[in-house]
DNA sequence: ACACAGTTGGACCGGCGGTCCAATCTAGGG
DNA sequence: CCCTAGATTGGACCGCCGGTCCAACTGTGT
C-alpha cells in the first residue's frame, strides 16, 4: 500500500487577489484573451486552482477585475481646465490603454455598466457637464461619447489582435482594402478603401471625438 | 467478438452550410452565445461533428456567418431619398437587429472589418457621401458613426443578455443607478443615475446618431 | 496549548473544440 | 451499365477547459 503522492510544499509568499489579477493582466498582454486560462494563472504563480478560486469567484470575475485594473489607471487622475481638451485627453487615454491592452476592448463589451465602463462614464460626464450639457441632454451626450469610445476601442483592439505590428497591420489593411474595393464599386466604398491602408487609428479616433464635440455644441437642446 | 456499435442511419435530407448557419442562429437566439456549441448544433440537426466540420471550418466561422446572416438582412435594402433619414433608418435597423439578436453585439466586436461590419460601413458611407462628406472627411465620418453604432449595440446587447424582459431590465437599472449614485456624489453622475432606470435605449441611441450627424454637417472640413 | 477559520494544492468531473477514420452515397467517365 | 473517385456523413477519441471538492497546513485568538 503506497502513500498518496506528496504535494508540492506550500508557498511562503502569500497570494492575494491583487497578485492574481496582476498575473492575469500579464498573461492577457502576452497571450491575449484566448491565452488566459485559470491553469495558465496557476502555472504562472506556481500554485493550485483551489488558491485561485479562493480569492476570485471565477474566470469572468478575473477578467472584469483585470479590465478594471487597466481602465482604472486612465480614469483615476483629474483632467484639464478646458473641458474640450480634458475630454479629448481622457478619450485618448482610454484608446491608448486599449491599444496597449487589446483584450480590454472585448471585455468592455461583455458587461453593461461594469465598473470600468462606469469609470469612463463618470470621468467623461464631469467634463460634458462643464461643457454645458444638463439632464437628458447630458445623458444622451454621455451615452453617445462612451459608446463611440467603446466601439472604436473594440474595433481597434480586434485589429491589434489580428496584426500585432505595424508592418503586418499595413499589409493586412492593404489586402482588405483591395478586396473591399473589388467587391463594391460604389464611390463611398472606393474612397474609403483607398484611404484604409494608410490611415492612423489614433488620428481617426480623435477625429471622431471632434465630430462628436461639434455635434454636442451645435445640436439644439431637446427638452432639456 | 462483438461487431462495432451500429451507427445511426445516414440522413436522407442533405445538409448544407446555409442550414447549419440557420440552426446556429436559432440556438443563439434562444440560448445565447454560451449556448452555441458545435455539439448543440449536431443535436439540433441530428447529425455528427464530421458533417458540421465538413461544411464550416470551425466555430468562429460559424459565428461570423451567423452574424453576417442577421446583419445582411438589414443592410441589404436601399434607403430613403433623404440621406439623414436613410442614415437614421439604417442605424436603427442595425440597433433593432441587435436588440432581436443580442449575441450579434459581441460578435461584431470580435473581428475588424468582417463582412457584417463592412456591410454597415458601405450602407452608411453611401448616405454620408450624399450628405456631402468626401475623401478623408468621409472616412472620418464613417468611422465615427460606425464605431458609435457598434459600441452602442454592444452595450445594449450586453444589457439585453443581463435582463431579457422589460421588468427585469428596469429593476436591474434601478439597482445599478442606486449603487452608482451612492458611489459617486458628482453632479454629472447624480443626474445621469437619476435618468438611468427610465431611459429608453432606442431613443437614446437615435439621439446619439443625431449628435454625430450634426457634428458631421457642422464640422469644418480638414484638408479635404 | 488548543481550536477554528483562512489559505493552499491538486485529484477529479463533465463538457468543450477539433481531428481522424470508416462507411455510404452520388456523380462522372469509360 | 459499371466502376471509381470524391463528397458527405456519423461518431470515437483526444487534450484542455472551468469549476468543485477535499485534505493538509498555517496563523490567529482565546
Amino acid at each position: 500500500m503506497t502513500s498518496p503522492p506528496q504535494r508540492n510544499p506550500r508557498r511562503t509568499d502569500a497570494l492575494s487577489r491583487e497578485r492574481i489579477v496582476e498575473a492575469a493582466v500579464e498573461i492577457l498582454d502576452t497571450a491575449g484573451e484566448e491565452g488566459l486560462t485559470v491553469r495558465a494563472v496557476t502555472a504562472r504563480l506556481a500554485t493550485g486552482r483551489g488558491a485561485i478560486y479562493h480569492h476570485v469567484a471565477g474566470k469572468d470575475e478575473l477578467l472584469a477585475a483585470a479590465a478594471e485594473d487597466v481602465i482604472g489607471r486612465v480614469t483615476a487622475h483629474p483632467g484639464d481646465d478646458d473641458p474640450r481638451r480634458a475630454i479629448r485627453a481622457l478619450a485618448l487615454g482610454v484608446f491608448d490603454a486599449i491599444d496597449a491592452h487589446p483584450w480590454v476592448g472585448a471585455q468592455l463589451s461583455r458587461e453593461p455598466f461594469q465598473p470600468a465602463v462606469l469609470g469612463i462614464w463618470t470621468s467623461l460626464g464631469v467634463h460634458l457637464r462643464r461643457l454645458g450639457a444638463r439632464g437628458a441632454a447630458l445623458s444622451e451626450a454621455g451615452s453617445a461619447l462612451v459608446n463611440y469610445v467603446l466601439g472604436a476601442a473594440a474595433q481597434h483592439a480586434a485589429g491589434a489582435r489580428r496584426a500585432p505590428d505595424d508592418a503586418a497591420r499595413r499589409a493586412y489593411l492593404e489586402r482588405l482594402a483591395a478586396r473591399w474595393a473589388r467587391h463594391d464599386a460604389d464611390a463611398a466604398v472606393q474612397e474609403s478603401a483607398a484611404l484604409l491602408a494608410g490611415h492612423d487609428d489614433r488620428e481617426q479616433f480623435l477625429a471622431g471625438v471632434d465630430i462628436f464635440l461639434t455635434g454636442v455644441v451645435h445640436r439644439p437642446i431637446s427638452g432639456g
